[in-house]
DNA sequence: TTGGCCACATTGACTGGACAATGCAGACTG
DNA sequence: CAGTCTGCATTGTCCAGTCAATGTGGCCAA
């Protein structure tokens, strides 16, 4: 065979062909992560058919989270270093196992930063319903987004009763140093429980312009709401977790030492 | 104005301008979930472009899990009610709190059922390196497909040393009744503390085809590795939870009545 | 009433073009 | 040598069309 090396037909349409192709040149190390895949052009000669079906293949791949496109210089093997996300830290200081490190990636020697912006609003229903609030009751929202070497990483937005935390430094738009959590159990609020929900979807695109998110890349949406002893909610915790930047991580004990399921 | 109606131009580009359009639409239910949207053909009036735009406006909602579409017959709003997916179940049989309830939808008179599937294999890297296992040591893999009302639901497969469960019930291809877990502990391997991490990401073709997943569908995918009192990894557990049909939840108390960050 | 057949509306796949936008590298200039 | 400009390869957007695949619903016959 000559120049012209048009691939033989194999299962299912040619874009899927074709992204399937490369896809499994992903997956065997033949691209490795960071490597340029050929051009459009070079694609449309390889397999003879014309740009737009090639365009289709490799949005395909775009939208699996698997490349991305660098415009104009061509479309790379996405990498991914995602690092830790431990929503237990806030209860449970450092007991970590050494199991877990080996494992995960940790990130080391990065340089983090947030903003915070703090408002009085009018909570969602989402966090009125958590909060368990009466209509027309306000709430402190603290909204952080975190960077990591100047890149955004995640977003986290604090929900707290107004009539609880009037005044307090939570209403400040700094960091806290002994944290929120303390600052609440100062004033009688200590949090002895929380509930954890993780949604995975999509990002809105307001989502993808704040955390500048590649297409392709699924959020986890973290909702955690903080219980005081007396069952009291006094705090909702929305954090958005891009999905290529992070793992979610609990660690579990057996509690009963008898049955199970 | 007449008939013809043509959108006035807007920000960005066409197929931004018509996805903008819709995904407002939907949000503030002007579309509800399940409701059809205009045509391939309405939409290309009504925005003087061709079809392809339109098209290329509609597989941006498609791959943010909006919309789906049912050949021949339209695109509809999708509608999404996950179930709650518990991974502390397994060691916390029912201390369940009252306050979960108000938001979670509960699957209640559903028809579950499961497939499973036993073999030996060589373990995977994923597999091998949280069971600490040396080069040549072989696994049993239960693999399992939960449904729900006939579709798929998540995709389950527990790992195990071949030499810890040789021979019991573990290897046998149907539902153990007592659980699995349970059949460690009578061999002495009571497993104590687990850990659990969960990636987000989107699904490999092979998920899609298994989960009939629709596109612009998100996973996450669990892993929970089991560890006896001594330390000893003996279980790994790899779940594949679609994101339109589950929450992930967990709930946490205090531990160390002291400190926190 | 029931079952089978068929037209039709609608989405899916693809062709073959055109022009715009943009980062990069190499040539050019001071 | 440093800075600027410019050509160019490459991706982004869009047009105007063709043919294929497939549920749905209506029509018709038994």
């Amino acid at each position: 065979m000559g120049g012209m090396a048009v691939k033989k037909v194999g299962r299912g349409t040619y874009k899927q062909q074709i992204s399937d192709d490369l896809r499994q040149q992903i997956a065997d190390g033949t691209l490795a992560p960071g490597a340029k895949l050929p051009t459009e052009a070079q694609l449309t000669d390889e397999y003879g058919v014309t740009r737009g079906t090639v365009r289709a293949a490799l949005d395909i791949l775009v939208n699996e989270g698997l490349i991305v496109s660098k415009r104009p210089v061509g479309y790379f093997v996405r990498e991914r270093k995602p690092m830790v996300f431990r929503p237990q830290a806030e209860f449970r200081p450092r007991p970590y196992t050494p199991e877990m490190d080996a494992f995960m990636t940790e990130h080391q020697g990065r340089d983090p930063e947030q903003t915070i912006e703090v408002s009085i609003a009018e909570p969602t229903a989402e966090v009125a319903k958590r909060l368990q609030l009466k209509a027309g009751q306000l709430v402190v929202a603290r909204r952080r987004v975190r960077y990591l070497d100047g890149e955004p990483f995640n977003i986290n937005d604090s929900f707290f009763p107004l009539d609880l935390v009037r005044d307090t430094p939570i209403m400040r738009p700094e960091s806290i140093a002994e944290g929120a959590n303390e600052v609440l159990a100062s004033l009688g609020y200590r949090q002895v429980r929380a509930i954890d929900e993780l949604y995975v979807r999509m990002p809105t695109p307001d989502e993808v312009r704040r955390l500048e998110l590649a297409p392709g890349t699924p959020i986890g949406y973290h909702v955690c709401t903080g219980y005081t002893e007396e069952g009291k909610p006094v705090r909702v915790a929305i954090t958005v977790l891009p999905g290529d930047r992070h793992v979610i991580s609990y660690e579990r004990r057996r509690e009963t030492p008898a049955d199970e399921s």
